[in-house]
DNA sequence: ATGTAC
């Protein structure tokens, strides 16, 4: 059998692209990689494939933990980690969805061509970074109130439709129509929701962007033409989350189960971990709170996508319904949802954490939205600001190895502190322009922490996840005009 | 990811 050892973990291959953590030990269950050597190697130094190991001990694990192609180290629980645990018996840990509830992405359809855009991108560039609130702190689309937020986290995505900021049809192409319904306002503290109320419509800092992208290549006609998608078509794609309020409700609850569940605490192998045991009041009202999260997201690249609508009409003179400016859908990175799977044979509820997983239901399945229930759900990957990202498809496998799950990104290679000492920014964006990418960002640090040579080959990802049958390659894009915190 | 800090 073939073996590849990192540090004190050995793993075994199952066949090509499976590699498994043998169960042993205090382990609850086998854990298992998705990933070319080529992307072993990458994880073989730091703490990634330790995470994994861990995460099998969190209480009610099911089959095995599982870590997708584009996997690295983050709080407790890898970026790339998936763990589906039993709803009745299990727990549920805020570590394993991440700080950043919901973060995500959507992708938008133009039927504008490449041509249409040439010589205009740096008008376009400026005015999407002029019109799009960017960067830490406060300042979004809507300047918010208190009840405002209340109502974005009770109803996401309806509150947009009924504020005019959404129509039907932007819900009707998003996951779960853009609401979590079993969201809980009560559940958020006083001080997420004072972070949260002036971020409405914000991108952030870090790896979240617009970026305006072209299609350069299509794998699969007929689901690019259940998609909406040709080749030289111009899309948008917006990357961000849940800011600073999603951020307080994993910080206020990580304390509190710290606090209240320090029993099961003791027996994981690493506090980050933290985890509420299934039925407990705190289970329940982070998974509200997290609903809620969830809600805001959404509603915030609503908001974004709304103010870009606005902005290409502006540039292009033209009303955003003539330039068919529509959702094509919004994928969540970092979540946990109660879903029903089969394990063994037997029908359960898990709950499904995917942190920096995107979900991948195959043709079929009840979930998947009317319009693509014949091809499976689109699944959106971002690449680098230099390589450009993929559109899949839900694929046949998932439901049987990965929890309807794949990856979510290139992932990164190269920790933030060391990007700034190998990059400068500038002449990142001076690159770039070589390569007609226009770049335009509120801090050259930031620029320099996402310049393209810290990510992973998004091809080599995407490949894996296509040849296990997770997700399947659909069309590819290239940046245009990126804009970033 | 993040009012880049408990």
């Amino acid at each position: 059998m073939n073996t590849y050892t990192a540090g004190d973990i050995t793993l075994e291959q199952v066949r090509e692209y499976v590699w498994e953590i043998p169960q042993e030990g205090d382990m609850g269950t086998p854990a298992r990689v998705f990933a070319s050597e080529e992307l072993l190697e990458q994880i073989a130094d730091d703490k990634t494939l330790e995470q994994l190991k861990n995460t099998t001990h969190l209480p009610g694990v099911q089959k095995y933990a599982l870590c997708m192609p584009d996997g690295h180290q983050g709080y407790g629980f890898p970026v790339g980690g998936v763990a589906g645990i039993d709803a009745e018996n299990g727990c549920i840990s805020p570590g394993a969805v991440g700080y950043d509830i919901n973060c995500g992405v959507r992708m938008m359809r133009t039927n504008l061509t490449y041509d249409d855009l040439r010589g205009n991108e740096e008008e376009l560039v400026d005015a999407l970074f002029a019109n799009i609130p960017s960067g830490l702190g406060g300042g979004g689309v809507v300047e918010g109130d208190i009840d405002a937020v209340n109502d974005v986290l009770d109803r996401g995505m309806a509150w947009a439709l009924d504020e005019g900021y959404a129509t039907e049809a932007d819900l009707a192409h998003c996951e779960d129509e853009g609401v979590r319904q079993e969201s809980d306002p009560s559940a958020v503290s006083q001080k997420a929701k004072d972070r949260g109320k002036n971020q409405l419509g914000s991108l952030g800092s870090g790896n979240h962007f617009l970026e305006v992208q072209r299609v350069t290549d299509v794998f699969r006609e007929d689901v690019a033409e259940a998609y909406g998608l040709s080749e030289d078509q111009i899309v948008v794609l917006i990357h961000c989350g849940s800011r600073g309020l999603g951020h307080q409700v994993c910080n206020d609850y990580l304390r509190k189960i710290e606090k209240t569940h320090s029993g099961l605490l003791s027996k994981l192998p690493d506090k980050e971990l933290a985890a509420a045991p299934a039925g407990s009041q705190l289970a329940e009202e982070y998974y509200q709170a997290m609903g809620a999260a969830i809600n805001f997201a959404w509603v915030n690249r609503q908001l974004i996508m709304h103010r870009t609508r606005q902005v290409f009409e502006r540039v292009f003179g033209q009303s955003w319904e003539a330039m068919e400016m529509e959702l094509l859908y919004d994928v969540a990175h970092n979540i946990a949802k109660k879903e029903t799977h089969d394990v063994n044979g037997e029908e359960k509820e898990l709950f499904v954490h995917r942190k920096g997983a995107t979900r991948a239901f195959p043709a079929g399945h009840p979930e998947v939205p009317g319009a693509y229930l014949d091809v499976g759900q689109p699944i959106i990957i971002p690449g680098s600001m230099g390589a450009g990202s993929y559109v899949l498809c839900g694929g046949e496998e998932s439901m049987n190895l990965s929890f309807g799950s794949t990856a979510h990104g290139a992932g990164r290679v190269m920790s933030r502190t060391q990007a700034k000492k190998d990059y400068w920014g500038g002449d990142v964006q001076d690159e770039l322009e070589q390569e007609q990418i226009y770049v335009k960002a509120q801090s050259g640090a930031t620029v320099a922490e996402e310049a393209p040579g810290v990510y992973k080959d998004v091809d080599e990802v995407v490949k894996v996840s296509d040849a296990l049958g997770i997700g399947d390659k659909v069309v590819r894009t290239y940046p245009v005009c990126n804009i970033k915190g």
